[in-house]
DNA sequence: TTATAAATGCAACTGAGTTGCATTTAATTT
DNA sequence: AAATTAAATGCAACTCAGTTGCATTTATAA
């Protein structure tokens, strides 16, 4: 279980937050991570090479998505369509508890905060350490 | 939302249930819902080959994970290893709530009962229709 | 027994993500 | 400012779970 940085990801310059998380400053980089400020919903390699520009190199992006990912800048969501879409801050197992949310229309994701707490009654010898939470629905545009 | 036929899945010959599925009784299908009666945790497609026999084909065998999946037979789940396992029974999406508990030390998956009700707390215009819960921990066998 | 729709076996394919390696670049040192 | 160097990039080739097209076989019902 390794320790992440804490950061106040949103208040920090996007290249203070590079240099915190031991990150070099590289075009692609500050651009992601404007992206992701921004974001109102998780992002799939696709919609971050579209907007990235089809330029970008696959390996480049997903090795800085995976870069982002072990320092705790974003966090990857697995929503069972076989994509990963990431999304900015740590990972509910991390220490940001939050569910997600899947619209069953357009596929969208979102990261949910204030879900009420939930027990974990697991089989005796079961140890449960953490709980991951996708709600499936129809979002507000939807 | 397509309605599955409800069937007492372990009160039934696997001859019947088949039948009741609409399914041809073939060898491979026979073996295949014993072995998922029988089977006390979830079963990736490489544990199922090994059981089945080598020589099974994997288009086979994945066609019949997906056929029993559709009639609700056996449901897929996703445990964020990107291999899917299969245990008995409807999904949780599909009225047989429950969660699922994914083992961090062996990468067992088990199906669990018994979770306490969750809170569906989602910003407003979103509407939330079901619950996907995934425990992560440490299983009885570790 | 025959007919037929469904199941099987095989090979080729798909698509997300990864890897090896040569080249380039950000950041540090002189 | 120039040289150094460790990390980042670009590219092509690869991996691997799962899927698909199609010819052949088989379970089931007429
Ligand atoms: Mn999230
Ligand atoms: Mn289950
Ligand atoms: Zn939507
Ligand atoms: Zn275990």
């Amino acid at each position: 279980m390794l320790e992440q940085t804490k950061v106040n990801i949103i208040d920090q310059s996007n290249e203070a937050l590079l240099d915190q998380m031991g990150l070099k400053k590289t075009k692609l980089r500050l651009e992601l991570v404007k992206h992701f400020k921004d974001a109102k919903h998780a992002q799939s390699y696709s919609d971050l090479k579209q907007i990235m520009g089809e330029g970008v190199d696959k390996s480049t992006l997903y090795r800085n998505l995976s870069a982002f990912e072990e320092v705790g800048l974003i966090h990857g969501i697995n929503d069972h369509s076989g994509i990963t879409k990431y999304a900015l801050g740590a990972s509910p197992s991390a220490g940001q508890e939050h569910a997600h949310f899947v619209c069953e229309s357009c596929e969208t994701v979102y990261c949910v905060k204030g879900m009420t707490e939930i027990q974990m009654k697991v089989p005796s010898g079961f140890k449960a350490k953490n709980i991951q939470t996708i709600i499936r629905g129809t979002c507000a545009n939807c």
